[in-house]
DNA sequence: TTAAAATGAACGATTGTTCATTTTCTCGGG
DNA sequence: CCCGAGAAAATGAACAATCGTTCATTTTAA
């Protein structure tokens, strides 16, 4: 089957960018990791950096499938958000690679991620609303939650930021064994970072 | 002079970092951008690994100076929190290059930052716990506001991730031009993380 | 038998690093 | 004050290794 190779150096592309970083990453070890020869890589994808870029696509859609895996907008706005939460720190816990490598994405010069040649401002701007658009369920639950006055009257890219990067940031801690959260820890990570983006009665 | 060249040498590692990533930067165009030949470079460094070691070190003790440089342990706890915000923002507005630097530093695989020839879980430990010494007054903000009841019984990490990374990424998308960050906005950005660390009547 | 898929040796470019050579600095005696 | 000998600092051509990529060839599938 010609998908089942594609996905499997996909999946090794992850697994190398995980344990070595985006530096120290080469298309012979990923064909070795992939167990494909290294001209084979070049017929699923064009070049090293659109390789990356394609994981980098599949990454955001996986998280977001993740995610969103039992929402329900008919809940409560913090049952919804206790949900998400919850979500990201199974899937970081399933997938600890796609979490290492995640970041590493999210903290890199935005000209290497989308095509480095155009250096239109608009189009950065574009091509990251496309994909944060896979994000849209969390979105919709800040909307309804600002218009109920529930929610602080912020933009979306703030409420993320209070609410995501904290719970990727410990859960990539407590892979790597740099501190250890429990599972009441959770709930107690999941209830602060909801006193920072939720109004106050 | 010796040193300057040292400083001189650190100083484009950091914006060589910063504007073309982890990957993509090479010793050659490193020699270029400082001005120095390419032998010079190992003159004051053992070789790449140890360079990028010691600009992190670098990079770490700065931003701890710049987090405190008007600290004052008498004064109310939400206003020294305020200050270290604040401060936190105008670094980051001043040096956007050790802020883009930092944050692929503080996300990539901890093995390559450390000497990767210690397994060692211990010895990692260790050594972050030693790096993180330099924030030695924000983590007593913390314990005498937890003693005070002031602040929730939460670990350092988790009160940590809770302000520092929400700013530190709006401070990255601010700069990027990926979101707009007035003063309004970054005063909200400041009572929400505190919102989020603090108990409430 | 033909077409499609996969291979891996080979390519030129670039990598990190070295070291014989050159330049710059230091300083005591004429 | 100048000189030039000796030390220290800086250089950049050259090295082996590895990089990303190609393509003539072989293997597999239809």
């Amino acid at each position: 089957m010609a998908d089942d190779k594609r996905r499997s150096i996909l999946h090794a592309t992850l697994c190398l960018l995980a344990e070595r970083g985006l530096h120290g990453f080469s298309m012979k070890q990923l064909a070795e990791k992939a167990g494909v020869a290294a001209g084979t890589i070049y017929l699923y994808f064009e070049d090293k950096d659109d390789l990356i870029r394609k994981l980098h696509e599949d990454i955001l859609s996986e998280v977001a499938r993740r995610l969103f895996v039992n929402y329900d907008a008919s809940l409560p706005l913090f049952e919804q958000y206790r949900r998400m939460m919850e979500n990201l720190w199974s899937f970081h816990r399933d997938c600890p690679e796609i979490m290492l490598s995640k970041a590493q994405f999210d903290t890199m010069p935005p000209d290497l991620l989308f095509g480095h040649q155009g250096k239109d401002p608009q189009a950065l701007l574009d091509q990251r609303s496309t994909l944060l658009a896979v994000f849209q369920p969390m979105l919709d639950l800040f909307a309804s939650g600002r218009e109920l006055g529930m929610i602080k009257p912020l933009g979306d890219e703030f409420l993320c930021a209070l609410c995501i990067d904290p719970l990727c940031d410990l859960a990539r801690g407590h892979y790597l064994g740099i501190v250890c959260v429990t599972n009441d820890d959770l709930n107690a990570l999941i209830a602060a970072s909801w006193d920072a983006i939720s109004t106050h009665p």
